[in-house]
DNA sequence: ACTTGTAACTTAACGTCGATAACTTATCAA
DNA sequence: TTGATAAGTTATCGACGTTAAGTTACAAGT
């Protein structure tokens, strides 16, 4: 049993960070080294390192390398969640809603390749994620992995809201949302597993990728 | 230097595999390893122990696990290459070609998904594969890594095509290739590493990504 | 005040990985 | 027969993720 209860937080030996926990630290560390050296390359005794513990001591927080990955995971896609949430409390037309969540997708995974990868793009990344990743139903927000889902079933919400507001599909609502959320990413799985590529203008591209997919996909006047 | 020369290929000891070289039969045993186990979870020794020498003998015909993996990918594009180079040759109408370049791309990706992810989607992957995976420009075909380049090659000079028949595009062509690319590899990348989601029909979601991506690219009559 | 329990560590080590160095054997041209 | 060379081998390296087992700090119970 985890005795977090007496004194809540204040009661282990706490020698270093006074105004973080241990796992905290931890959490901290890592992201700066996954997002600086990359996943595979950051090893589990640099985190150790650099949170001046023994290497041994993550294992007392996180069950292995990629629950501490999975941690950091969640935490970011909660972020997005959060900006999609923004946008579509926002009283702009369905369409225009569309069009800026599409953009915050792409710019979020943009500023966050590593976790992105991690969720959408490893083969080989704990199931949890790749199963419930972007699942629309029977989403429980407080598993861990269910963050990328949440914001597809947003995604997905907004284009029933366009069919609602008169403007047909090509497709069924469905097909629909997964196609679009399939090209944007497309567009920034290709941007970040090569980034060194010489692609045109990225800002072109994504403002062009969600134009391309509006225009394939919903019947403008 | 490789003296190959003299008496080809059959100079060697050739203990084992009587038709093969030992490049070839390391390459056969590898191909199979990372087919059934996936790249990081096949081993040097593991290919080593199939091809029935020690570890390190490996090391005489590729220089890392990377060469080895490379010269599949390569392998096998090579096979999409011919493919799409039939689809060139047929005299259809050029935005024609497209769809069918376009479903052949998929259908061989769906196909050959180890290679796919390895090739496109594996962030380990060998920094040359990624760098010249598909570089409109500068391609030696017979450098390594270069095959899925030709390839994309033959995508782009498609949509000249599709311009000089007098069809306009909403992009400019090297970006209209490459927002096309990018949605069918997004669709590709979608089924490959989450195949047990339930995705709307598999075959809708071909035809209709590339009715969008057309759609969506050049401006129709 | 002294024991006891336990959370939070440590050091040591295991097994495996990719890769290299250094040695050995087989083959064949001279 | 020799001796160069191709084609291996065994032994080993350093680093990895992870586990086992021992140690220290500290709060509560008596």
């Amino acid at each position: 049993m985890k005795s977090e209860l007496s004194t809540p937080g204040v009661g282990s030996r706490k020698k270093r960070g006074e105004g973080h926990t241990r796992r905290e630290e931890i959490l901290l560390a890592a992201k700066k080294l996954f997002l600086r050296e990359g996943y595979e390359a950051t090893t589990i005794r640099r985190i150790a390192d650099v949170v001046g513990v023994s290497a041994p001591a993550l294992y007392l927080y996180f069950k292995d390398k990629e629950a501490i990955m999975l941690a950091l995971c969640d935490e970011t896609f909660g972020i997005l969640v959060e900006r999609m949430g923004k946008i579509e409390k926002t009283g702009l037309p369905p369409i225009e809603r569309l069009r800026q969540c599409g953009e915050a997708y792409v710019r979020f995974a943009l500023d966050n390749p590593q976790e992105y990868w991690l969720t959408f793009l490893s083969g080989n990344t704990p199931k949890k994620v790749k199963d419930k990743g972007h699942k629309p139903e029977a989403i429980d927000p407080n598993e861990p992995g269910s963050a990328g889902a949440t914001a597809f079933a947003k995604l997905m919400g907004m284009f029933r809201d366009i069919e609602n507001a008169g403007m047909p599909l090509y497709f069924p609502v469905d097909t629909a949302a997964e196609l679009v959320w399939m090209s944007l990413h497309g567009l920034v799985a290709a941007l970040i597993t090569s980034p060194e590529f010489p692609w045109t203008k990225r800002d072109a591209l994504i403002s062009g990728m969600i134009d391309m997919a509006v225009r394939g996909v919903v019947r403008l006047p």
